[in-house]
DNA sequence: CGTTGCGGTGGAAGCGGTTCCACGAAATAG
DNA sequence: CTATTTCGTGGAACCGCTTCCACCGCAACG
């Protein structure tokens, strides 16, 4: 009757258990030495007492970080409002909190290598999670954070946007469209490379004409890309996007330009985003999941090895890319 | 030159004011008795040394939660992934991080009086913040628990809807507008009432007439509630609504009915969304500074006297709601 | 002049884990 | 049958801060 404490802790259990405290946490943390024996009554005694770890004593043991950055690189101060990040963050937030550690959210400008050398110095940041960066810059981080960094995107965890992207090119093509148009990312962006490659595929194994321009993600930027395919290939029949944003503004450029969607001109975004549903023609597009990359990354970060790499990206189809392009 | 440890503790600080950790502690919190003379060492001590304190332990001593929880009161199992409910989790992240407090994503359905429960009895649980729930569930909580709750909406810190709506409506009434219709938000949420009370208050004034729709957060909902009010007051010349998904589902519907925006009708949202630019025309809305609101809420939950209340919701106008309606 | 009261103080005991280290028993080697 | 590893173990230090409590000196009190 004297085990039925509030909550029970370490030393609760090891007594339970009949042994010490160093016993009991070498067999629930899995490190160091352990007997069969001790090991099963340690977690009998674990799980009759419901124990669970307190996330905070860990984290003031353990001597390492107390936090996880997330550091995006962006010229746009705002863009740490933006539905990619807030989504990513809440996401880790959500994750970490079990573990007692805090999550912060950094917006990096292009070049901020001294920023960085703040961080690698900074002995509270247990991990670091990059997004919007390239290779070049991150194999150039000091080597004590770079074994604590992982990446979204650039190698790291990400979408498998090839594949969703591939996805709608081939429906595209396969409803008869035969002229089409990629408005792919930034170049200086890590993440742009695999949509390219999709559509270079399509090209490849179809033939088709290669029209490529290059956007953001910003459906400004969308509708100026697309007029700019407008006036270099007139005959274009499809223009595929790497997000809903972009492809929003291509909507609504097409629109302005009187070129009606999808008989004319078909359209498809990526993110799967609440924007693919509020417009019209309703956009087809390709799932993102965010969240499950913004974990793997923090686990990542953290050097736990089973963080996945890739996340399956599913097409979705709205009026967009309707039927095919003969509507002559 | 022996203070120079990678990152000072109280430890250093206090030798170096030569003064007890106890007093240095008791000086930096402002807890606690302290003289005029140690309270001089112990700041200058710590400003020379640059000391910070280490956020895990003071957790740690403190005994008190280490967690804050963000609970959201929503039927629909995805609303953790709603725009409002990421950004605001995410600025509450960033802002407790600094106190070594994770922050928690919780959904409550409608009745979780037993989750509640749970949540009062979990000594984990520093500070809750509760969003979509009513004074009278509030009223309701283990008195415990409700001192270190606060909400968003229903009395706690929240934007001036009010404000932002009021200034929308009087801007179609400006306009010519003189048949204005609302969609309001769920009857459930506290949140409603605002918008409502604008809405009475140009009713009032106007002395035009009242057509009121109840509606919830989404598009689909906002296309029925559309044609719900063309078919029962078919003079409408205006719709207002209280978030920009609602507004474009209104969008779409009057759309597929031939209605010209704004020449036959204008209509309005809120919350300044990436919806509003995103639609055709652009969607006169109101601003919603979801992460002051979700920090100041964090701060009143924790205790914070200084947490402010209402923020300010600003118009801000696109095409939606443009000229007069006297097209005819 | 001996209480009492009180502001200020430092020692020390936590908070709840992790990990170093010394140590005894069992297993292997010589 | 000793000498040497090896393995598992518990005691105790430690992470960095908060806070209880005993204690001291000093002013005001009777």
């Amino acid at each position: 009757m004297q085990g039925m404490t509030a909550n029970p802790g370490l030393i609760d259990v090891a007594r339970r258990a009949g042994v010490s405290t160093a016993t009991a946490s070498r067999v629930l943390s899995g490190r160091g030495p352990s007997s069969p024996a001790s090991r099963d009554a340690v977690r009998r005694a674990a799980a009759e007492l419901g124990y669970v770890p307190h996330p905070v004593a860990r984290r003031l043991a353990h001597r390492s970080g107390t936090r996880i950055v997330f550091a995006v690189r962006d010229e746009r101060p705002d863009i740490l409002r933006d539905p990619f990040v807030t989504r990513a963050a809440a996401a880790m937030a959500a994750t970490t909190e079990a573990e007692g550690l805090g999550t912060a959210l950094l917006r990096l400008p292009l070049h901020a290598a001294a920023e960085l050398d703040r961080l690698a110095a900074d002995r509270s940041v247990a991990a670091l999670v990059l997004a919007g960066h390239d290779r070049a810059l991150i194999d150039r981080l000091p080597a004590a954070l770079r074994s604590r960094t992982a990446t979204i995107g650039a190698g790291g965890s990400d979408v498998d946007s090839a594949a969703g992207i591939g996805a709608l090119l081939h429906h595209l093509h396969r409803t008869g469209r035969r002229q089409i148009a990629l408005i792919a990312g930034p170049r200086w962006l890590a993440a742009s490379r695999a949509p390219l490659a999709a559509y270079a595929n399509l090209v490849r194994e179809t033939g088709s004409p290669t029209r490529i321009v290059h956007g953001d993600f910003t459906i400004a930027r969308g509708r100026a890309a697309a007029r700019e395919i407008l006036r270099r290939w007139p005959g274009t029949d499809a223009i595929a996007t790497v997000s809903d944003a972009t492809a929003v503004g291509v909507l609504q450029a097409l629109s302005a330009a009187g070129i009606r969607v999808p008989d004319d001109v078909a359209v498809t975004g990526f993110d799967d985003s609440p924007l693919a549903e509020a417009v019209h023609p309703g956009l087809s597009t390709a799932t993102h999941p965010v969240e499950l990359i913004a974990v793997s990354a923090v686990r990542a970060a953290l050097g736990e090895p089973s963080a996945g790499r890739l996340f399956p990206s599913h097409p979705v189809f709205r009026g967009s890319c309707g039927g095919p392009a003969a509507a002559a």
